[in-house]
DNA sequence: CCCGGAGCAATGGTATACCAAAAGTATCCC
DNA sequence: GGGATACTTTTGGTATACCATTGCTCCGGG
């Protein structure tokens, strides 16, 4: 049993095998078959792979150095994104996209961003739309800004962000997320007229509704229903500016 | 010659030889031993610090991950801070440091604030102040207040940058480093109120100098007197807001 | 029935052997 | 003499063997 990459990874391919662990690894995590505070063993990973530890284990190591993993003692577990961790990242990606927005004005061309509108809108029925599809469309939006910035670090930290935000639970949640396209739209509405400040404005004002979206999904969840009094902690912290 | 690690390092150390390495390549880094650019070899390194090439790979693997190597095709070099780099990461340092700077108001103890200022006034005489001891001091500040802030992505992301920031050239040169003690007291005294707004404002203004410190530095460096015109462009990264 | 230790399996860490690709280097043909 | 070709070396990637620690199981004595 020492077949499991070609179903449905790259058949040759010429990356090296550390490299496509890494992926699939990251993929994994991602997709929830490994979640969060899972203990991860390179024997195992390596022969569920059909290669052997060492391109696992650099491929732990390195995503160990991105902190997707987490090493405590020895032991390696697929780092939790917390409720907490969700807010902090919210609070901090309010800051910088913000600043992507503003300094993305006057850098997108109109073509660019008619695209961008075109994807938004072709999310027509509610309904229709997966939740990868909105998570591609949404990426799209978020990283188009954050690259048009201009700023490479702060694009880095958006996807960065992003992805982490991404590993909390919230997956298969089935949710409105129509409620994104209005918001995007107004972004995309602002970049268009040029007004960084309104830009910002847009950007961060959505971001505030994710958070307001996760708060209230939550309040709803009997799991969540009340994780501590940390909520009120959070609140805060991205209404301050 | 496979003596090298004992040298300053840990005698027997728990440690495993991964983690050692890994210390070890970015104490190398960051103290220029190993320059931007460097293309790193793993046998060469593995023999210099006396080990084999797995735990160095490992090492180097990780580095990677966080950034501080980049890898090439096959060949792996020293992530090089260009000047366009510093540039952004100080507009991105300016967002967040601000940020915790505003949110670490009311949450730090006077005590400890105290503390603070002692560090910062103990670097009484300007001729005193080795590199390392100013820079014991600028992490010691900065990364107290962001501790404080509650905010643990946010204090990750500024020791991150911070380091970053480091591995720039602008080691080893000559500098009035004092004005950023005036500031620094500026930032504490805002705490010391629990004025979140006036931390905030403190803060970006410190890190606004410490660009333009740089930015003179350069214009008066002959190699770096005109970096193109990147320089113009860049100038405006961190006053928009 | 419980406790403790002896043995054993599992697991991470490390070293090393091997391979293939790439980069030099020498050589040979024109 | 110049350029192409073959050989040698270097180097990164991978597999595997080995070791030490950890933790578990199972057995025996109390």
């Amino acid at each position: 049993m020492e077949m499991q990459l070609q179903s449905s990874g790259p058949p040759p391919s010429d990356e090296s095998l550390a490299v496509r662990a890494m992926n699939e690894i990251r993929r994994m995590i991602f997709a929830g078959v490994l979640p969060g505070g899972t203990v991860v063993q390179d024997r195992k990973l390596a022969e569920q792979l059909g290669l052997s530890r060492t391109p696992v284990r650099e491929a732990l190591g390195r995503l160990a150095g991105e902190g997707y993993l987490r090493r405590d003692k020895r032991i390696l577990t697929v780092q939790s994104v917390s409720f907490e961790d969700v807010m902090e990242i919210l609070a901090t990606r309010r800051l910088i996209e913000g600043e992507t927005a503003r300094l993305a004005a006057g850098r997108m061309t109109l073509p660019r961003l008619a695209e961008l509108r075109a994807a938004i809108e072709g999310m027509i029925d509610p309904r229709e739309v997966s939740h990868d599809r909105h998570w591609t469309v949404d990426d799209l939006v978020h990283q188009s800004i954050a690259e048009a910035s201009g700023n490479r670090m702060m694009a880095r930290l958006v996807k960065d962000l992003r992805e982490r935000t991404r590993m909390f639970g919230l997956s298969r949640i089935p949710r409105r997320f129509d409620p994104g396209k209005a918001e995007h739209l107004a972004i995309i509405a602002a970049l268009e007229q040029g007004d960084g400040d309104a830009a910002a404005r847009a950007m961060t004002h959505h971001i505030d509704n994710a958070r307001q979206g996760i708060l209230d999904l939550l309040a709803g969840t009997p799991s969540y229903a009340a994780p501590a009094g940390a909520r009120e902690d959070l609140k805060n912290q991205g209404s301050t500016s």
